[in-house]
DNA sequence: CGTCGCTTTGATTTACCTCAACCTTGGTGG
DNA sequence: CCACCAAGGTTGAGGTAAATCAAAGCGACG
C-alpha cells in the first residue's frame, strides 16, 4: 500500500551538499531480493481483509488492486500498486483491507516480524519507509477530496491524469495504459461503471482523449485535462485563495 | 495529522512477555514539553497549505480541522486533531494541507529539522511515531470508504459512532459533546449542512439519539447507529463475506 | 432585548444511479 | 479462417438521493 517516490528527507546520508545519489546501502527492494517470486493470475486474491498479517509484499511486477468490502457487497478500491510498491505495512495483527490482481502479478513476500527487525535494524531502510508512507498518506488526502467534493467528470480527469503523471510521461500526448476494467474505476473514483464510461466518451467527443484499442488512452489535450480535474493549478499552490487570518467558524 | 492510538509493535522494548508496560524512555509528548505553548482563537489559522514545512505541532488541547480548498472554493476537511495528535509530519518541504482551530486551541511546536533529528535519533520515538502513521492511514482509508460509497446517513452514523468510541465510552448511552459546527460535519462527511441536519433530525426522531444543547449529542441506541454505519459487524471482521480464490475481474 | 451566526425546514432541481438493452472485442473451437 | 460466445463496455430512459435555493427559527452574546 505504499507508492513509490523516492524522497529523501529524515534519510541523513542520502542527500550530500544538497545533491542526491543513488543509495549505495541496502535497498527496501534489496531487503526482498532473495525471496522466491510469486506469480498470481489476473483475478486472483493476493491477501484478504481480515487474514492475520504475516507477510509483507515487495510488487516486482503487474498491477494490483486494494480494497474493501462492506457487508453488502459494495466495493472500495483504495488503491492500485504498481511495480516498487509495497503491500501489507501496518502494526495491525489482521491485514485491514484485501488485496487482488488485476494484470498478472508477480510479488515477493517477507515475513512481516522479520521486516520489522530489519526496518528498526537499518537508518537506510527507514527513511525509505517512511518515504512510502508518507507518499501514501499524500495520496489518501488527494482521493479523499476526489471522493468528497469532485464531480464524475473531474474525477475521472484526476484519474486519468494521475496515470500519465505515474509514466512519467513528458511528451505532448501522452499514451496511458489502463490496465484496469471500469468497475475498477468506478469502484476506485466512487461512481458507477455506466458513469465513468459516459465520461470517457463525453472527454473522447470533446477531443480532450482518444481511445486505442481495449486499454489504450491517449491524452490529446493534457492542459485540458488538468483544468477539468479541477485542482486548481497543480503547479502553483498556495496561491490559488486568499489568506486570512481568520477562517468562518 | 496522527491520531492518538498507541500500538506498539515495531517497539522493540514496549512489550515484554507479551504485556504492556508505560514507556519509560522519551515519548513524543515530553520532545515538545519544553516548547512554549501556543493559543489559537476558535477558527484562527495554525498552518495553510503551502507553506514552508518549517515545524511539526502537538496538540496539546481543543480541536483542529486539517482541510485543503479546491480552486473554486470548495472545502474538505480531511480529519480532525484531539490533544496528543501530531500535526505537520512529511516529508514535503511544504505544508500539504490547512489547518485550524475548531475552538480554543493549544499547542506546541518543534522545528521539523530537529524533530527528523530525535526521530531518527532515538529507537523510543520511532515506533511512536510509526504507529501514529499507521493509525492515521487507517483512518484515511475507512474515509475514503465513507465517501466512496456510503449514503448520508450511514456517513452521519459513522461519524457519530467515531465520536462515541474516541471517548471511549462504555456506557449504554454516551454522551457525545460535537465541538464542530454542521459546516465543518459537512465537509468532513461530503454532505451539505441541509443534509447533515436533516439526518440528525431524522436519527432523533426515530430515537437513535437525542440532542442535548447545541454541541451535545446523547446516543440512546448504540446498536442501532453501528448498523445504521454500514460497517457491517466491525467487531466481526473477515467473516461477513465469501472468500474466493479468483474474485470478478 | 436585539442582532448575528448557525441551524432547521421546505420546495425544487439535478447529477448520478438504476435498470435494461445493445454493441465490441478478444478468445475459442469447429 | 471464420463463426460463435462470453465478458466487458456503451447507450438510453427513467428514478432518486442529495444538492440547491429560499426562508424562517433559534441561541448565544453583547
Amino acid at each position: 500500500m505504499l507508492s513509490e517516490n523516492a524522497e529523501t528527507a529524515f534519510a541523513a546520508q542520502s542527500y550530500v551538499n544538497g545533491k542526491a545519489f543513488a543509495p549505495v546501502g541496502p535497498t527496501l527492494q534489496s531487503l526482498f531480493g532473495r525471496q522466491a517470486v510469486e506469480k498470481f493470475e489476473p483475478g486472483s486474491a493476493i491477501l484478504w481483509e481480515g487474514d492475520a498479517a504475516s507477510h509483507i509484499f515487495e510488487v516486482m511486477d503487474g498491477v494490483l488492486r486494494v480494497f474493501r468490502i462492506l457487508a453488502d457487497g459494495r466495493r472500495v478500491i483504495t488503491g492500485f500498486l504498481y511495480p516498487g510498491d509495497i503491500l501489507g505495512v501496518s502494526l495491525k495483527d489482521r491485514y485491514l483491507y484485501s488485496a487482488g490482481a488485476v494484470t498478472h502479478v508477480q510479488v515477493r513476500r517477507f515475513p512481516r516480524n522479520k521486516f520489522q527487525e530489519e526496518i528498526n535494524r537499518s537508518p537506510e531502510l527507514r527513511p525509505q519507509l517512511f518515504s512510502k508512507l508518507c507518499d501514501e498518506m499524500a495520496a489518501a488526502q488527494d482521493q479523499m477530496v476526489l471522493l468528497a467534493r469532485k464531480n464524475a467528470e473531474e474525477r475521472v480527469c484526476s484519474f486519468l491524469l494521475a496515470m500519465a503523471r505515474k509514466k512519467g510521461a513528458k511528451q505532448e500526448t501522452p499514451v496511458i495504459e489502463v490496465a484496469m476494467t471500469r468497475l475498477d474505476m468506478a469502484d476506485y473514483l466512487g461512481l458507477t461503471i455506466e458513469t465513468v464510461s459516459r465520461t470517457i466518451t463525453k472527454l473522447i467527443g470533446r477531443g480532450v482523449i482518444a481511445s486505442i484499442g481495449r486499454h489504450g488512452l491517449k491524452i490529446l489535450k493534457l492542459e485540458k485535462l488538468v483544468v477539468l480535474a479541477g485542482d486548481g493549478d497543480e503547479e502553483d499552490k498556495s496561491c490559488g485563495y486568499a489568506r486570512q487570518a481568520v477562517w468562518p467558524n
